[in-house]
DNA sequence: CTGAAAGCGCTTACAG
DNA sequence: CTGAAAGCGCTTACAG
């Protein structure tokens, strides 16, 4: 018994060949005898041998892994993701290695350079994700695609959520069914999503209304500070609707209600964004919008691994492509007028 | 501009010094004159220089990752686990390589032989991880942690949640609360934990009284099913508890009572087990068996790095410890004989 | 304080 | 069909 694993050296002394005949014999070559071929898996089996994943990937340059730099990894939103990018990779034969909850840009940055040589690509969603950033920091031939970035002159593809679109659809659904004062309760300060929402709420009320703008910070904490605040205040001023940046806000504020004895959807209207799977078994269900997060994830993938394959990672894109994923209203029962 | 990243050798060479001095400079060590380090560390930065991961962990035979061999990705389970190692591994300065789904045995073994040389050890939770798989598969020298598995002989410290006694303790409590047929839906066939909880259903019936047992998969889909089923037969015949072997079964089971017009908890109690965060939020919300899913994942992840670090892999214990993780019984409205 | 050399465990031309 | 050798990009005794 020793005492580090077999490697292919102990495989060729055993059946008594050389390491780049048990090499080829391993790897499917057609170039080895039956016989030898049978011999060496034979032994490689006996020592329980496997192939060492830093010595293959430093030859050949190929690690068949791709890099997931998340923010975080709480909740439901990022648990759908890491699904969908998950099951694109898997059905790729790629393993998955996740880095996540980088606070500060020092931390992101040491990350992101951790990441070379043991990952193929990239996927990076990062609120310090910038362009400055990114070229201070990635591995300069390493492929990447970013997820719900800001940056504008990126050299990476970028898959973006269209979150303006979004949080303007749902503020013309509120006004269209008759809420008059639609409040809107926002995410981090400076969270490129959250600010691309608040704007869509903007876009979206009447010409000449007053926006009403409270903050949060995308916790359901939050949602409920905010929630029992709105509760609070004098009736006549109340919001007859809460638009939340995300379902977690959503979530908190509802409890907020239920906890003052106001009203969903009767008193207020309540809404969110994200549509996570929670959103759909609150009572009342949540009215939001539907981001395909897990699809987002594995469309993220996907186009990772189509760069990978076609090989040639020094030929940068002039203008990579920024895909904006579409999402959808799900107008739930938090948003009706009255109960069915 | 070259098409591959720069690597010591190329730092050595602007630097004008051998790339041993490079690699003690970047590294920290002691004996380099300060003016030569800050000349390495400039030339570093201009050229992106970030060290191979490859190439360190060959040599240094450390990758500084755990890998974690999953079943599956899906709801909130997993969430929770992901999230209680990933924070735990962060905490340490560890990687994380995830890997899931391996629905046949012998794509589990893949997945654990491609292990090899990509990490410092491993969480293993896997239907397949017997004494005799995890022997064949597991790099001899690989150190590792099991979850929530029934081997016997392990060599491996295995992490266990309660489950026999969780159940018993639900279904002592339904007994309690005057329950008097109680049924349960139970999970995936070959599931060791699944048979953990029906096993401690039945332990916690009253003498002489038969069990009830419909079966499921663990999927809310099958919850529905089952509670469909159960609101379709006689009243008289109905049981007036439903004990699901986890939560989302007993959250697809209410949706099913509540579509028949059968009322939580006045016609019937229900209950799941697990607690994932979905528990709390349904209507009425769900009692159910607590396990401390994250803290779960931290443990495991924890005594996985407390073995690396002790560094003496070959010293195998003769006896590797058996942690039970205890569970708590959460009673909310879907057990309770009248709403508040 | 610095460098030349060996070596980690593989793969792959190049010979034979 | 097989082997000897070079080399992937690092780190670390060993000299000096």
């Amino acid at each position: 018994m020793s005492t580090s694993p077999a490697t292919i050296k102990d495989v060729a002394r055993e059946a008594g060949v050389s390491v780049a005949t048990v090499s080829r014999a391993l790897n499917g070559a057609e170039n080895v005898l039956p016989h030898t071929r049978q011999r060496i898996l034979d032994v490689a089996r006996e020592l329980r041998y496997a192939p060492s994943g830093a010595a293959r990937s430093l030859i050949t340059r190929r690690t068949d892994t791709v890099g997931a730099l998340l923010p975080d990894l709480h909740g439901e939103f990022f648990s759908e993701l890491i699904r969908g990018i998950d099951q694109a990779a898997r059905a790729r034969g790629l393993h998955l290695l996740l880095s996540s909850s980088h606070d500060d840009v020092h931390e992101a940055a040491a990350a992101l350079r951790a990441m070379n040589g043991r990952v193929d690509g990239l996927i990076v969603m990062s609120p310090h994700a910038d362009d400055d950033f990114l070229s201070q920091n990635l591995p300069p031939t390493l492929p990447a695609v970013l997820l719900n970035s800001g940056v504008q002159g990126a050299r990476q593809p970028v898959f973006a959520v269209d979150n303006f679109g979004g949080a303007r659809a749902m503020t013309e659904h509120l006004v269209g069914s008759g809420r008059r004062r639609i409040a809107f309760l926002g995410g981090p300060a400076g969270n490129f999503e959250a600010q691309e929402r608040r704007r869509g709420y903007e876009a979206g009320l009447p010409a000449g209304s007053r926006p009403v703008l409270l903050s949060g910070d995308f916790s359901e904490q939050s949602g409920y500070a905010a929630g029992a605040a709105l509760a609070a205040s004098a009736a006549g001023e109340r919001p007859d609707a809460l638009f939340c940046a995300n379902d977690m806000m959503a979530v908190g504020a509802l409890h907020a209600f239920a906890d003052a004895g106001l009203r969903v959807p009767d008193d207020i209207a309540l809404a969110g964004f994200d549509d996570i799977p929670l959103a759909r078994y609150m009572r009342p269900a949540l009215s939001t919008v539907r981001v395909p997060i897990a699809a987002m994830g594995t469309k993220a993938l996907d186009a990772l691994a189509d760069a990978l394959d076609v090989g040639d990672r020094s030929r940068a894109l002039a203008q990579p492509p920024r895909t904006v994923i579409p999402v959808e209203l799900v107008v739930r029962e938090s948003c009706t007028q009255k109960f069915p």
